[in-house]
DNA sequence: GGACTACATTACGTTAACGTCAACATAGGG
DNA sequence: CCCTATGTTGACGTTAACGTAATGTAGTCC
């Protein structure tokens, strides 16, 4: 199989994160590369992982909770019970984006209609707006 | 005209803000209010500049951005370019706030995916969701 | 006149996710 | 043998917006 292993520096190219950020994940017990003498040998399977990451803080995870979720995964891999914990988090994850985004959405619309009010403001003064 | 003055627990009170946090306003001169002896009085124009606070942070600018703009707004309170500086500012931080929103639709959508497919994994195994 | 309350100041602590810097190792090429 | 690239660990720095003591003061209640 495809045992192809990166150095660090590679990885950083392939996901365009930086050296500090890998061994700081290393450090969180998120990766675990193997070592050959000093240096750090990144296998398939922490590729893998990487994308996780990667993916769960677009999510809005924590590193913290990240780690649970691989640990999980890892500990369980055919355990239903930590399938179904994860999906739970998700769950709960995916709930709180989207009250996020509400409170988003209701702070754009606040904030265009105040923006309409100050064109006015800016219109009553004979502005002419430098409209791109 | 109305003059009445808030203590700062009053404030609080009012503005559901702690004490700690109305000082801190203080101390980064987001707000000046008057000096009775040692205490605070805070003014109507204390609470109308809170509320611009309060507004400016729901739509994610940093306290030191509300404060240049809450002092344009105090120098210069009919100068036209002050008030198109701030427009300029607010035209920004809500492309950034669309911005974040599409970003966090993305990502909503790609967790619902993956949600649904953790949904069938769970379903193959047998396990009866607990749908509440 | 002691307790209680509301207020004050000063200053260190917190949290997350790295950045930055120092000092050193190792391998390969010329 | 030296240079350079790339790697290593360790430790302190950064940022924002307050939280959290610890301690002092002024006024009121009864």
């Amino acid at each position: 199989m495809n045992d192809q292993t990166y150095t660090i520096g590679e990885m950083c190219e392939a996901y365009g994160v930086t050296l500090r950020t890998l061994r700081f994940y290393e450090a969180k017990e998120l990766l675990y590369p193997r070592r050959v003498g000093q240096k750090r040998l990144f296998t398939k399977s922490d590729r893998a992982r990487l994308k996780l990451i990667l993916q769960g803080k677009r999510f809005g995870f924590s590193l913290e909770e990240i780690r649970q979720l691989l640990d999980l995964y890892h500990i369980g891999d055919q355990q239903t019970t930590q399938l179904s914990r994860t999906y739970e988090l998700a769950i709960e994850r995916l709930a709180a984006m989207k009250a996020q985004r509400d409170e988003l959405s209701n702070a754009i619309e606040d904030l265009n209609e105040q923006l309409i009010w100050v064109e006015k403001a800016l219109a009553e003064r004979g502005v002419k707006a430098a409209a791109e």
